[in-house]
DNA sequence: AATAATCCCAACCGCAAGCAA
DNA sequence: GTTGCTTGCGGTTGGGATTAT
């Protein structure tokens, strides 16, 4: 009944490609193309299974892939995309050429993630931290503020455990940017230095204050006005605010469906992480399926849908690899 | 210099979609 | 409609490289 698995596990070798091993591949390949990925080792004379050997050609042989340096343009690109479609990793992918979605995943998992964070922003929701605390803290009783300040913060945990245990966040600007000289090279070169002690005491304080003093708390976004860049227009539904870090404007995209403006209706917290929509990253469902329908399975396939008006999405669509409008 | 801690990325795993028989 | 295979995708992990102590 059960599936055969894509491979003989006893007989097929694992961990680390070697150069004779990307040669044979590689150059089957080129002869042959890349149908049917079960065939290939076997032709090629690799004791690998077929997935193997497509991940290592996806990932890290094709020769349109680039290998260096993702550029602050990248960065942005990602960022953005990431605060519209999550962890969609291949849509992400797909709008920047030579990256796969492998490198588009490590990169966000390692370099953004942190760099959000150290910026005070929630990676997984792109807003502010001190927004989130303030509607919490806003939308609740006190009673309960305090209870789901903690919830929440045990959700951001594991970025705010990097932000506060860091003697600084790396936000070194690549040398191009440096010449530019503008004012976020300035803010960094700087006041970022001198200033992350003290902001760290400052974050540390308002969280405390977050759970002891839920009603006297809020808007935290004071604590950034010492620190340089600040968030503007806190008080709305937070969808405008601008703030230079190493070369890029970031500026949080809503979700189209977004409903209610609250962070809690995007985002799913799962233990220590957060992530957007279920547990396999996918975008929550717009209704249940009945059964056994798989969360991914209309979504995958339907068509992305930004908000086509909102002046947040700023990428013009002629950059974009595949538009998904 | 030695060791520990952390970072980073290639590779793996398992689920789900798509498709053909 | 069902079954089984291939492909695509996102989450996780192993281990080498780098940095800190």
């Amino acid at each position: 009944m059960g599936r055969i698995p894509c491979c003989e596990k006893d007989n097929v070798k694992r961990g680390q490609w070697t150069p004779e091993e990307d040669n044979k591949l590689s150059s089957y390949i080129a002869q042959h193309g890349t149908r049917n990925w079960r065939l290939i080792p076997k032709n090629a004379g690799l004791q690998r299974c077929g997935k193997s050997c497509r991940l290592r050609w996806t990932n890290y042989l094709r020769p349109d892939l680039k290998h260096g340096q993702f550029s602050d343009a990248e960065e942005q690109t990602i960022v953005k995309l990431h605060s519209i479609v999550g962890n969609r990793w291949s849509i992400i992918a797909a709008q920047l050429p030579g990256r796969t979605d492998n490198d588009v995943k490590n990169h966000w998992n390692t370099k953004l993630k942190k760099k959000l964070s150290g910026m005070g922003i929630d990676p997984v929701t792109h807003k502010p931290f001190s927004h989130l605390m303030a509607e919490i803290a806003t939308t609740l009783e006190p009673p309960q503020v305090a209870h789901l300040a903690e919830a929440a913060l045990g959700c951001f945990k594991d970025e705010m455990l990097h932000l506060l245990t860091k003697r600084r966040v790396d936000f070194q600007l690549q040398q191009s940017n440096a010449a530019i000289g503008n004012a976020a090279a300035t803010y960094i070169n700087g006041k970022q230095e001198e200033h992350d002690d003290d902001t760290i005491e400052k974050i540390k304080l308002g969280l405390s204050r977050a759970i002891q003093e839920p009603d006297v708390l809020l808007p935290m976004n004071k604590l950034w006005d010492s620190a340089g860049p600040t968030f503007s227009n806190l008080s709305g539904n937070c969808s405008a605010f601008s703030f230079p870090v190493s070369g890029f404007q970031y500026e949080p995209l809503t979700f189209s469906n977004e409903r209610d403006g609250s962070p809690w209706n995007q985002s799913m917290c799962t233990g220590s992480t957060c992530t957007v929509g279920d547990r396999q990253g996918r975008l929550p469902e717009k209704e249940e399926n009945g059964g056994e329908s798989r969360a991914g399975k209309e979504i995958r396939n339907e068509p992305i849908v930004f908000n086509s008006d909102s002046d947040l999405w700023d990428l013009p669509s002629d950059e974009l690899m595949h538009p998904i409008v």
